[in-house]
DNA sequence: AAGTGGTCTAGACCACTTG
DNA sequence: AAGTGGTCTAGACCACTTT
């Protein structure tokens, strides 16, 4: 049952029943109690434990799958929504090969890249990745550096930064041999799920490390991407820096998706 | 009512009612049944006039109000969504000034960009153009251009194509002296939606004129943006191509927004 | 056959806006 | 007070998946 039909704070608008279904789920998601790979209580089961209809319940699940925070499978049950699969692969990467504009737009496949990582350290955050990742200056990060190619062309050049409070024990092998995307691998190995990113990008001349692994000369111009993965409640999770070679790639975005 | 309850081709799985209702809908959206400033009918006439409950109507209705085509207001109706508000303004303009690394984010007005025109020709559509918005190359176009400066400082030079056909009559004057967005223009003057844009961003050296106009030395790392514009059924409506002076400013964007 | 989510209905009542 | 959308209910039946 939602825990509190009547919201603490007074001043707060009262939210509808509902919300208070979602937010209850949401919490029993976030503190893990469904496993990853199981499904959750069906939902005339879900309905009557909250002391809800039926109708209710779905609203609340309908604004969490709208969210990929559930799956819904008809005949099966409704899951926790995984991070490993080419929805989300795609959703994330968003550099695509620059069609030829001598024949359009190819049915193309899209195409998974290769990911190669070049280092793996522990660091004391920097003050700017500190404030993105709301940690303090100082405090322990994994820094990866990874190199992305399609079609064995190095197009992309990452550095990660991860607060090592979140990522505990998290080691070089673990991370080189994971079996699919980083994403996934922090929701199965961490409990963190990465629900939205924000990316902000610029062009750069590209400086003498990156241009050796994108192969390019230095200066050439290049898109710089600053992305912070956040998970539940825009908790912070991941700073990572992208330089993209755009002279063969681009980088795509779709606005007002529908 | 649904025109079809029974789709006419028998490949084609079964649509649910409530994808009937929508697509009609829909289709009277599109036609312009429904004026701009004006309510739909209320969902209890609706839904008798379709024959189908309410319940099945709201299911149809929220769809399209998820879409941004439609907006409900709680005790006044529903409406075709206008194109002239902030909301879209911003979700299409991405631009903003980059945080000060040592404030953070501080709690700022968005801010709507000064635009000027430049120039407004008619010519004929190149290749590459025709090819992204479907016309025959060489079939005649709108051709303009525009500087956009946040805080008195040109940050995008824009050159949009329009197709004629779709824009019959569009003079420089009505364009210069439009009371809101482009958008907003093209929905109230030529009953053209714009929905979703697809967008595809590479880094360039400014040229000679761009770097004029955005006030750079030539050869500068600038992020050019294009974009295709999209209403009902994908049909492209306008092709852009914006030139974004990334020295101060980010072009952002958030993958899987809520 | 049993269990799951997906669709559809009919109606009650609430919250907001306008006259 | 009247008209609009917003919430909530209870139940029937359908479609898909597994046993």
């Amino acid at each position: 049952m939602p825990t509190a039909k009547i919201p603490s704070d007074p001043v707060q608008k009262a939210l509808p029943l509902y919300r208070l279904v979602k937010r209850d789920l949401q919490q029993m998601i976030e503190a893990g109690h469904y496993g990853i790979g199981k499904a959750l209580p069906n939902e005339a089961t879900l309905s009557t434990a909250m002391k809800v209809s039926i109708g209710t319940l779905r609203h609340a699940v309908d604004e969490l799958v709208h969210e990929h925070v559930l799956v819904r499978r008809q005949g099966k049950g409704t899951f926790v929504a995984p991070h490993n699969n080419a929805r989300f692969m795609f959703q994330f990467f968003q550099v695509e090969p620059r069609p030829d504009p001598e024949e359009g737009h190819p049915i193309r496949e899209l195409e998974y890249p290769d990911i190669a990582c070049i280092s793996f350290t522990r660091d004391k955050a920097q003050p700017t990745e500190a404030r993105a990742l709301r940690i303090r200056p100082g405090d322990q990060v994994f820094r990866i550096e990874n190199k992305l190619s399609l079609n064995k062309q190095v197009v992309v050049h990452d550095q990660l930064t991860l607060p090592l409070a979140k990522f505990r024990n998290l080691s070089e092998h673990q991370f080189v041999n994971r079996s699919s995307t980083v994403y996934a691998l922090y929701q199965s190995d961490f409990g963190i799920t990465v629900l939205r990113a924000q990316e902000r990008a610029r062009a750069v001349a590209a400086g003498r490390s990156v241009a050796r692994v994108l192969g390019m000369p230095v200066g050439c111009p290049v898109i710089e991407v600053h992305r912070l993965a956040l998970t539940f409640a825009d908790k912070p999770v991941e700073y990572r820096i992208s330089t993209i070679d755009t002279r063969a790639h681009d980088y795509v975005s779709v606005l007002s998706k529908k």
